[in-house]
This record gives C-alpha cells, sequence and structure tokens, in this order.
DNA sequence: AGAAATTTGTCCGTATGTATC
DNA sequence: AGATACATACGGACAAATTTC
C-alpha cells in the first residue's frame, strides 16, 4: 500500500533532514551514514525511497557512498587552517599506447598520445592523481 | 525473478543503447524518446530499470525529461557550430598499481588504486581520455 | 469545459547479486 | 564462512501533469 505523498515528496524531506544533520554537525564530516535499513525503520520508508534520498544528497557531493560499506558525510574535507593543499605538480610527456588506451581511441598500439599528469597532495600526502591523455594531431 | 547482472548493469546497457541513438542522429535533438512504457517492452526491462537508464543521461545532460510530456533528446546542444561533443562516458574500477604510479602514492606496486575514467568523444572520435587515481580508503 | 487516455513521478514490497567487514 | 551493507531488478499501485477527444 504505497502512501501518498501530498506537497513535498517524501525522499526530499528525508534528504532534507539527513542534510541538516550533516550541516549541524550531528554527523560529522567523514562519519558514516546510519545504514540504509536502519533509515528505512527510523523514516518508516521503504529502501528505495531512501536511496532516492541519498541520491539527492549524493548529486550535491555532500556525501559518498561505497559499495558494502556505506555512506560517508562529507567526503571533501573543507579548507581549514593547517591544511595545505599543494599546487598540483604537472608534467607532459608523449608515451605510446598500450592496448586498452588503443582500442579506446582507435589507433594502433603503440601510436604517440600526448599524457598530461597532474600530481596532487594534500598535507604532503599523495591525493589524486589526473592524468589525460589525447592524440598528437594537426591543429584544424 | 530478477535478472542477475553479470558485468555491466542492465540499465548501464540500456543507457549506451539509447545515448547511441541519439549521438546518431536517430533521435534528433528535440524529438521525443519512446515512452518509458514503450522502453519497457523493446528491451524487456522493468520500468524502474527504464527510469535507471533515463537518469543516466539525465545526468549527463544529454535528455531532458518532463512531467507529463515525456523524454526529450539533447534539447540544449551547447555546443557552437556543427561540431558535436559528447558527454563523458565515465566508469569505475580498481587496478593494482603498476611500478610507475606506486612510486607517485608512495604504495607497494600492486597496491589497489580507484581509477575513474572519462572518456569524451567529439564528432564520434574520442577527443581526450581522463583517469583519476586514488587510493582506496584504508580500513577504519 | 470536461472526461479519458497517455506519460512521467512517487512509493511500496520482495528477491537476489556483490562487496566489505 | 558468516554477517552486514550497498547495488540491481522485478512488479504493482496510485498521484500528478499533459495531451487528446
Amino acid at each position: 500500500m504505497p502512501i501518498p505523498h501530498f506537497g513535498q515528496p517524501r525522499y526530499r524531506v528525508i534528504a532534507d533532514k539527513l542534510r541538516l544533520r550533516i550541516e549541524s554537525g550531528a554527523i560529522p564530516p567523514g562519519a558514516l551514514l546510519p545504514a540504509e535499513s536502519l533509515l528505512t525503520t527510523e523514516f518508516r520508508a521503504s529502501r528505495g525511497t531512501i536511496r532516492q534520498a541519498l541520491a539527492v544528497l549524493r548529486e550535491t557531493g555532500l556525501v559518498a557512498t561505497e559499495h558494502g560499506r556505506g555512506t560517508y558525510a562529507n567526503p571533501r574535507p573543507h579548507q581549514s587552517g593547517s591544511d595545505t593543499c599543494s599546487e598540483p605538480e604537472t608534467r607532459q610527456r608523449e608515451i605510446p599506447a598500450d592496448p586498452e588506451i588503443a582500442e579506446i581511441f582507435g589507433v594502433d598500439v603503440g601510436a604517440i598520445l600526448i599524457e598530461n599528469e597532474s600530481v596532487t597532495r594534500w598535507n604532503g600526502a599523495v591525493r589524486t592523481v589526473v592524468r589525460t591523455y589525447r592524440l598528437r594531431r594537426a591543429r584544424p
């Protein structure tokens, strides 16, 4: 028996309540949200509705979900005093295409690609490595 | 009787097929996609799965849906001239670190990294491949 | 103007697969 | 190996917006 949704959809109401908990600090950054199964009993909603609510928060980047682990609040640490985020260290080089990336580009294995690499550190530790590949090609 | 989802989830497969129809021009910009009820019969999938596939295309801006009307293809080409730039096709996977990237992160070779890959096409041809690497969250 | 048909939106319940602990 | 947690998928029901007759 579906429960009617007068006015605001239930999943938005639930999303708002969860957002309030995160923004108020009741669920601190990095902390795990209650499991979906718990949220179903707390909000008396089906799991599909709970997942819809979490999807809203995920789209806005307020939470991140990992398979088998759970949903974390505020995965991006906010800027605060002593944290140091280094300027990205970048480099460019030319490399031969391995079989996998050759197939993506639709070129022969070993074809020359231009790779841009950007390394970002956080408090000294490498946080992300971004590599961009493109074909070396004549200018249009 | 739920159908198991080996490899690619069904909704992603369906989303890819629909994207192909749009990018190939089989469904021209501004045109209506088949109704969800039609797609269920065509792809032999439940409506929920169809809606999940459409949600993928909606997130990338490839389609827009209006209540009571339908789902429109490519409402805003947002690309000047005759060039067509597809929204990136993304995927996430876990890979063992090769010696080079292991050194960057300061981890052992073979350590598991999370790789996000985004492929952007231009006029059908692959333009850029962006790969972002990060460490898998350490156990709490 | 109004009723019916169409189409998307929301919600429920259930079952099973897959990843993590 | 078992328990826990998220992911995918099915089917049904009703609500709300739009179009059609």
